[in-house]
DNA sequence: TTTATATTCAATTAATATGTTGAATATTAA
DNA sequence: TTAATATTCAACATATTAATTGAATATAAA
């Protein structure tokens, strides 16, 4: 007959624990800015300090979180320490949590409203699916815009991607083609970067288009990037 | 130029509170075993107060914040409340964080090589893929046996599937055929029963092998069910 | 209506997580 | 060695979350 230890329960237990470890991990807005961040490229304790606003001690004891739920690793250089996600894997992690949050939370849907207001008047943006982006880089018909910040595209972007932050994109106008459609991409299907660019463009008459998600699903995906 | 607006900011914390709240909400034990449940079935309050041990004020309670991250909803029925997951997509949730805990944190799988010990002297049991399953089931080769409680078979199981629980199983052994390979699953990867069953089975002589995981990724991955 | 039942709400206490400060550690450069 | 720097640790105050109890609500049956 089939035997059920007593511990067996208790080990069920201290399993769902560990796997709780992972949702109390990416259950804090802080440390879900640190992963995206992450999603991005590798960085150190100070450069997410300050992209966080918040201080060292604080931004080291959540990357600590996040190392022992298994989500980050940290590898020491000289007198840094650099992290980085350990595995592509938590791209799809936090994909999967926006796309449940996006489909049955009311108030992300009204966020997302607020954050990305459609002009009713005009067309809405054309959004590019990373097949018909490979299909326009391969035929020729598009230019790829990578408007991240510059550290962000040196640690590695799409392959030929042109890299314009939105501060720069007014001085290098006419270095941009009139006759292609210009595709633009950034950190991801949240970051706004990307519909700033597309919006500043679009008035400037350009024919533009936008990326539907960013370079960490686009690396995630297996696709080829360059790095820097 | 692009425009930066103060609020914007403010909305992006916003948005990253609430999808930190899916973590928050998957980050508690109790939690996770009541998505485990409703991954197998629709529940009321005081069935899964029952199974989790739990008294059901705090039952209700972790239902409903299980409930303002979108991950549960619930439906009146009389004077009971019925629970059911939103969405397939939580059982991807779910697999997800097991997969990325599986292979990153040590204590898992010491948790499951003490959960699921290898006989060192057998050979492993064999382990069926869907896609084994199906063909199995086509060219009549194999067995399917269920070996979850009877309320969750009823629910919804495999298409053809013979249900006995581990209870069950001694008295019925003869009806199992004996030339064919019988194929048992349950409620998931980290679900002790079909791996309890396949260890007598096998003791009795029986040809024996284990689905991979269990009835709700069978049906997340738009297999067909046969709902009670 | 009244009564019985399932569930949720409210209030309390206990437990846990967070942010902050200053000290400790580890590494490089002097 | 010593000094400088990046990071982590320790300890505290504060805030958030959990479990428990008893009361309140909503529905169905009497």
């Amino acid at each position: 007959m089939p035997v059920t230890t007593t511990s067996q329960a208790t080990t069920e237990h201290q399993l769902r624990d560990a796997l709780a470890g992972v949702g109390k991990a990416i259950g804090h807005p802080h440390r879900l800015r640190l992963l995206e961040l992450l999603a991005q490229r590798a960085y150190r304790v100070e450069q997410l300090a300050e992209l966080c606003d918040l201080n060292m001690a604080s931004t080291s004891q959540h990357l600590q979180q996040l190392r022992r739920a298994g989500l980050i690793t940290a590898r020491r250089e000289g007198r840094q320490m650099i992290y980085r996600l350990t595995d592509d894997r938590i791209v799809d992690l936090l994909g999967l949590v926006r796309d449940i949050a996006q489909s049955q939370l009311a108030e992300v849907e009204r966020l997302l409203g607020q954050l990305f207001p459609q002009d009713i008047d005009e067309a809405p943006t054309e959004v590019f699916t990373r097949e018909r982006l490979l299909q326009g880089l391969e035929n020729g018909s598009v230019t790829l815009l990578d408007v991240r910040p510059g550290a962000e595209f040196e640690a590695g972007h799409l392959p030929g991607a042109r890299h314009l932050t939105l501060a720069e994109l007014k001085q290098h106008l006419h270095e941009l083609p009139a006759d292609r459609t210009i595709v633009a991409y950034c950190r991801g299907p949240y970051c706004t970067l990307s519909h700033q660019a597309v919006a500043y463009l679009r008035q400037q008459g350009y024919r533009v288009a936008r990326l539907a998600d960013g370079f960490p699903e686009w690396k995630r995906a297996g696709l080829p990037v360059e790095e820097g």
